[in-house]
Formats: structure tokens, C-alpha cells, sequence
DNA sequence: AACAGTTTATACCGAACGGTCAAGACAATG
DNA sequence: CATTGTCTTGACCGTTCGGTATAAACTGTT
């Protein structure tokens, strides 16, 4: 048998997750993916399959790998209050760091126009839906314990912020004094 | 002298404006603009000069027409916390509403991966500034009257409102369940 | 050394993109 | 009625898009 692959898959998934990330599905050209990863135009669609399905492998990547790890890692603290501060602290600290204006790849793309198809819509909404029960969990939690107010309805509220962490990373062009925003959250 | 315009100019406009509202600058093609304008592909042209121009002329008149309005109409309601809880009203009723969900003009170019130039990025920043400064006024003003908490801080609290607004715009797709979101504003 | 299987590299495809151009259609002037 | 100058029209431009096909390069087995 012959020949292994000559280049890193999983490498070559995090460049084109970068590519993806900061263009977007519609914007994001083959040619750029080609140059990113380094590896060549027949291997792509060899290895991949084409652009469709590595954009999905890239988003599967970075809901594994960022956002999954990031929300076990708060729920860890088992401080929910300060969880959720940490997530918000977090999310402006990257945001003004991120120089190249990347946001959020799943808040990307949902508010990319074009609604994508059946699989990536799923990844993406339950990667909303979960990061709304991280949320909702820790106030509830957090009302049990005493540390967040009673009189906040727990469900409403965690949509609340995620609507909150979802403008900051898409505002994050303009207005950097955000940080104040963090400050309302609770 | 010759000859008028034989099409309507404003009413091109608006249909353009639908296009670019719903699909996007990027997304929005000229096949697409011609179809939906009726006018000819060297008229457009003639008429617009461009694309570019084009799209900022619809964007122009987006904010002249819908947005300005709109906040003209609730400043004179000369009640501040109403203004703003009528706001969200119209907000979530109009995304309900939405069929083919366009969402908020503005909204979406501000989101819209690539920047755009330095033009339509004045427009939107202008038009979010607005906006956050009707929410301020608002509380400042309904603060003044008894009607809303002194304990809050208007600047922040006005920012952290225009990003609830943006944000019901973007999720308008999933969770319709956000007009429980609204509850919460104040 | 011959072979098999997989990677490379490159040329190429049809379609769609934004934009331009030259000719024809037309109303107002002389 | 001819001229003038704009508007309309449809063909056409070069570029780029995502995707495919083909042939060479290469490694491990036989």
C-alpha cells in the first residue's frame, strides 16, 4: 500500500476554519482556501470533498474545540455568577484583541444572509440553544445559592444575554467601549 | 433637449433597496437588481452609475425613509418609556411579521462580513449612533419625569439596548420566542 | 524491477459575476 | 423635417467562481 498523506488534515482544518471565520461561507473563495492551507486544489476536493462540506468540518471544529471546551471549562468554575461574568469579560477581551475583526464563528453565521442548508442551520442553532442553557442554568443555579437575584426569570433572561453576547461580538467593529456593556449583564 | 427618464427613479429605488435589504451587498447580483427594477442593464447604470453607488443610495434612503421616521414618531409621543417599550413592539412584530426575513437594513450591513467602504460605514455608525441616542435621551428624559429608575445608567443602559435590538433582528430566524425578550428591556 | 494506489500539479470546464460599448429609439429644439 | 442629445437595448468584455479531469510524481509492496 502506498503513500500516506503528505499533509496535516487537521492543520489544514484549522486554516481553512480561519479563512471561513473572518470571510464567511459566501465570500470565502476556493483560491483562498487553497492558499491558506497550503495544500493543493485537487487535494482539497479529495480530502474534503469540496467547499460545502469543509465548511461544515470547520464549523464542527470550532463548536468542539472553542465554544464546547469554553462553556465546560465556565460551568467548571461551579461559581455561576462569576461564570457568567467570565464568559462576558472573555468575549470583549477577545473581541477588542481580535485585530482582524473575526467576531464569533457561529454568531458569523447566523447572521450571514443567505440561510444555509438543513445541516449547517442545525449545528449553529444548537450551539445557540446550548450556550442559552449555559446561561439559563447559571442563573438558576446561581438563584438557588443566592448570588443572582431572585425577581430575574431565568429563561427570558438567558436569551437576553445571549442577544447581549451576540451584538458585542457584531458591534465589535465600531463602538470598543463595550466594556461598559459588560457591566449591565447583571 | 431631449427626452426624460422614462422610469420612475424612486420607485427603481425602492425595489433595489428590497434586493439589497434581503440578500445582502455581496449576494445581491445585477441580474437580480435589473429583474426586480424592470429597468435595463445600461439604464441602471446610466442612471446610478454602479453598483456601489447604488447600494448607497438605497441605503440612504432606508435610513431617511424608515429609520429617522420611525424615531421622529416616537420622540413625539413625548413619553419616553413608552417610546421605547413601542420600539421593541414594532421590532418584534415587525420580525414576526417578517416572511422572508429580511430583518433591519442597517442592521444587516453592519454585520455583513466585509467592511464596506468608508461611506456606507458612516452611514450605519451615524444611524447606530442615532438610535443609541434616542435610547439615552429616552432615559434621561423618562429618569427627569419619574418614570424610569434612577439607578440606571443611561449611556450604558442605552447601548445595551440598541445590541438587544440588533440582536432580536439577527436570531430573528430561530427563536420567535423573543417576545419575551422585550419584557425585560426595562 | 514491475506494480499498485494515492498524492500532487495543471489545464480546463461552464456559469455567473460586475461592468462597458456601440447602435437604435425617442422627444424637444431649430 | 433635420438636428441634437439623452435614454434604451442587447451584445459583449475580461475575470473569477466552484468543480472536474488528466497526467505526472512518489512510496510501499510484490
Amino acid at each position: 500500500m502506498p503513500w500516506e498523506k503528505s499533509f496535516d488534515e487537521e492543520l489544514a482544518l484549522e486554516k481553512a476554519m480561519e479563512v471561513f471565520w473572518s470571510r464567511g461561507f459566501d465570500s470565502a473563495s476556493i483560491a483562498e482556501l487553497i492558499a491558506q492551507t497550503g495544500i493543493n486544489r485537487g487535494s482539497l476536493y479529495n480530502a474534503f470533498g469540496g467547499k460545502q462540506p469543509l465548511f461544515v468540518r470547520t464549523l464542527l471544529k470550532y463548536d468542539r474545540e472553542r465554544r464546547k471546551t469554553l462553556l465546560a471549562e465556565l460551568e467548571a468554575l461551579d461559581d455561576p455568577r462569576r461564570a457568567i461574568c467570565e464568559f462576558f469579560d472573555r468575549i470583549v477581551s477577545s473581541t477588542v484583541a481580535d485585530t482582524d475583526r473575526k467576531g464569533c464563528f457561529l454568531f458569523n453565521t447566523v447572521s450571514e444572509s443567505g440561510m444555509h442548508d438543513a445541516e449547517v442551520n442545525e449545528i449553529v442553532a444548537n450551539g445557540l440553544r446550548e450556550l442559552e442553557g449555559f446561561f439559563r442554568r447559571s442563573i438558576e443555579v446561581g438563584q438557588a445559592r443566592g448570588d443572582i437575584r431572585k425577581d430575574i426569570d431565568p429563561a427570558p433572561r438567558a436569551s437576553a444575554l445571549l442577544a447581549l453576547a451576540l451584538a458585542i461580538r457584531v458591534l465589535g467593529r465600531g463602538p470598543y467601549a463595550e466594556t461598559a456593556l459588560r457591566a449591565i449583564a447583571d
